[in-house]
DNA sequence: AAAGTTCATGCAACCGTGTGCAAGGCATTT
DNA sequence: AAATGCCTTGCACACGGTTGCATGAACTTT
C-alpha cells in the first residue's frame, strides 16, 4: 500500500564501519583517507580500497564540526529580476564567482542580503550558525550594522561591484570600477564624435556607480569646455521604458540635444528605439552611448557603443583573494582594486 | 605592525556556556532554546533571556550532525551563460526557487551538475556527504548514473523544466511545461494570421522541449491541412544571430515562407532585426513568433508575439512540494505537472 | 645484548547539539 | 502517612569525524 519510505535508503557507512571492517581503529581510517604521513602506504592503500568499495563519503556536518571549515562560502546579491537589467548584468558576476570557488571545490549558498519574509539578516545567520567560512558580497544596499557585524565576526569576504554607502571600507578587500573614468570616456566618445549637447540619462538612486558616472560625464564636459546644464540630466529607472519614454517625452524638441549617455544598456536601447520611431537616425543625427555591455548591445541595430566592465576578470581576482584568505587568515586589505573600465566602440556612439 | 588575527575574533559561546552561567545543564539549555514542553516557561524564559543577550547563535553544523537536517536545498542547474538565452530565461525560475526556500527559512547551495575542472559530480558529493536534505533540478543533461544516484539516495528532491533524457521519470515529483502544445499554439497563431508556409527555427539539439515544440508546429500544420515540408525546419542555436543568419541565408528567397515560429524569443528577434533590414515589414508581409517570453519581447519593436511558460508559479510550486517531502519524508509522485504554457499576443504574429 | 630511534597505530578527548531514560520534587489521592 | 502521579531537570550517550599523546614493534647503534 504505502511504500516502505526506507526502501531506497542506503545505509549509510561511517569510518567506523571502515575501521570494523579492516581491523583497525577508527582514526586510522581518518589518517589514511586523510593522506597523513603518519599512516604506512600499505594500510593507506588498503583503506583506501575498502572506502572506495564501500562508497564512503565523509559526512561534511561531522567534519565541519571538528574541524571548524564548512567548505561553503556566502553569496550575497540582489534580487536578479527586480530590474531586467540587473539579470544581464548580474548573471555574468555571479557565474563568475561559482566559477572561481568551484575550482577550489568549495560550495556556495546564494542569498539576499536578509529574509524577504521574515526580514532576519541573512549576512548575519549564515556567519553566526557558521555556515559558511567566508563572504562574497556583491549588492548596493547593505545596512550598516551588518557591516559591522560582518567586520567584527572576522570572517574573511571580498566586496565586488558595489561601494558600500555609509560604512567606510578602507579596511576591506575590495574590487570596484571606476566608474567616474567610465561615464568621462563615454562622454569624451560622444564629444569627439562632435556632440556638443549631450543628454544623460541617469538611475534615479544615490547609488555610488550613478552619482560616479555622472560625475564623470561633468567632468568630460568641463574638459571640453562645455558648461554643464542640470537640464540635460534626467533620472529614471534603469529600465528600456525609462529610455524610451525620455526620448517621446522631448520629440518635440529633439534638437536640444546631439547625444545620449544612457549610464546603462537598456536605457539606451530603448532611447535608440524612440529615436528610430521618430525618424531620427543613430548615430548620424544623435549619437548613444550606453554603459554596462550587456549582450544585448550586440545584437540590436545599430549595435550599442558601450562601457565594459570585465567582469569574469573582477570574479576571478575576487575568488583568488578570498581562497587566499581562506588558507592564509591573513585579513589584511592586501586587495583593494578599483580597475578602469574599457571603452566598446561600436556603430551607436 | 602585523595585526593581531585574532583581534577581532568573537568567542564562540555555546550551549554550555549558556549551562553555566544559567546553573543547568546543557540538556535544559537546548530544550529551552527548542521550546520544548517539557521545560517550564519560567526556566525557558529565564534562558532565552541569557542566550539573547550574548548573541548565541546554534552551531548549525553540530546541530546538523545531531539531527540529520542541514536546512540546506541543492539547486542543480546550467551555465546562465553559454547561451545568452539561457541567462534570459533561466534567471527568473531560479530566483523563484531561491524565494520559495527563503519562505521556509531554508538556504540553497547553488551547483552544476558536475565540478568543471575536476569533473566530479556535484549531485553525488553533495548528497552523499550529506550537505543537503532535498535537491531541485534544473537541467537538460543530468547524467544517467547520477539519475540512478539520486534514486537509490532516497533524497527528496523535484525535477523542473527539463525532462530526463533517457532515464525513466514517472516515479519523479516534476513540472515540465507542455511544448507540444506550445508549439501548436505558436503555429497556429500564424496560420490563424494566414500564413500558410511557415519556417520553423529549432535548436540543433536532442533536448525534449525542442522536439516537442516542432512535434506541436507539425500537428498544427497537419490540423490545418497543410503538408509537412521539412526545408522548412532549420535548426541552429538559441541565439539572436542564428535568427538573424537563418533570414539573411533566403533574402533571395524571401517569399518562400509568410511566418516564421522562432523556438525562442533571441531568435526571434535576430529574424525580426534581419527582415527589417531586408525591408521586409513584420507582421505584415511575415508574421513572427517567438517562444519563452524573456522580457526581451516586450521592449524590441514589433513587441513580440510568444509562448509564456508560468516561471514564478512552477518554481513555487516546486518548492511547495519539496518542502512537503522534506517534511512528510512521503516521496511518492505525487507531484506530476505538465503545464500548459499560454499565448502571449503582442504585435509580430 | 642493551639502549636508543623511528615508524605505525590505538586510546581517548573533543567539536556542539539532541534526546531517552532515570530521578527528584511536589501536589494529590487513599 | 504512604502511595501515586505529574512536572521538571540532569545524566549519559549518540551523531561522525579530528588529533595530541602514549604505546609497542621493528630496526639501528654502541
Amino acid at each position: 500500500m504505502c511504500m516502505n519510505q526506507n526502501e531506497t535508503d542506503k545505509q549509510t557507512i561511517t569510518i567506523k564501519d571502515i575501521a570494523r571492517i579492516a581491523g583497525v581503529s577508527h582514526s586510522t581510517v581518518s589518517r589514511s583517507l586523510n593522506d597523513s604521513p603518519l599512516i604506512s602506504e600499505r594500510t593507506k592503500n588498503r583503506i583506501k580500497k575498502i572506502a572506495d568499495d564501500l562508497n564512503f563519503a565523509f559526512n561534511s556536518s561531522a567534519q565541519s564540526l571538528s574541524t571548524r571549515r564548512t567548505g561553503t562560502i556566502g553569496i550575497i546579491y540582489p534580487e536578479l529580476y527586480d530590474t531586467f537589467g540587473n539579470s544581464l548584468y548580474m548573471g555574468l558576476l555571479v557565474q563568475g564567482l561559482r566559477h572561481g570557488l568551484e575550482k577550489a571545490s568549495l560550495d556556495s549558498i546564494g542569498s539576499f542580503p536578509r529574509n524577504h519574509y521574515t526580514a532576519e539578516s541573512n549576512i548575519r545567520k549564515l556567519i553566526s550558525r557558521k555556515k559558511i567560512d567566508g563572504l562574497l558580497v556583491i549588492h548596493p544596499e547593505i545596512p550598516v550594522d551588518d557591516w559591522e557585524f560582518i567586520r567584527t565576526s572576522g570572517i574573511p569576504f571580498v566586496v565586488l561591484h558595489f561601494k558600500p554607502r555609509s560604512f567606510d571600507y578602507s579596511w576591506m578587500n575590495y574590487l570596484f570600477t571606476d566608474h567616474v573614468t567610465g561615464g568621462r570616456m563615454a562622454t569624451k566618445v560622444l564629444l569627439d564624435g562632435g556632440c556638443r549637447s549631450i543628454l544623460c540619462l541617469r538611475e534615479d538612486s544615490d547609488e555610488i556607480q550613478f552619482n560616479e558616472r555622472t560625475e564623470g560625464y561633468k567632468i568630460a564636459l568641463q574638459e571640453a569646455g562645455i558648461a554643464y546644464d542640470p537640464q540635460l540630466v534626467v533620472a529614471g529607472d534603469c529600465a528600456f521604458d525609462f529610455g524610451f519614454q525620455a526620448i517621446m517625452d522631448r520629440k518635440n524638441n529633439l534638437t536640444s540635444f546631439d547625444g545620449i549617455f544612457a549610464e546603462a544598456d537598456l536605457v539606451a536601447l530603448g532611447a535608440i528605439e524612440a529615436l528610430r520611431e521618430l525618424g531620427v537616425k543613430v548615430p548620424d543625427d544623435i549619437r548613444v552611448v550606453g554603459y554596462d555591455d550587456t549582450e544585448l548591445g550586440r545584437y540590436f541595430r545599430p549595435k550599442l557603443t558601450t562601457v565594459h566592465q570585465p567582469r569574469e576578470e573582477h570574479a576571478r581576482l575576487a575568488c583568488e583573494r578570498l581562497i587566499e584568505m581562506l588558507d592564509s587568515r591573513d585579513m589584511r586589505p592586501i586587495m583593494q582594486k578599483v580597475i578602469k573600465p574599457l571603452m566598446i566602440y561600436r556603430e551607436s556612439g
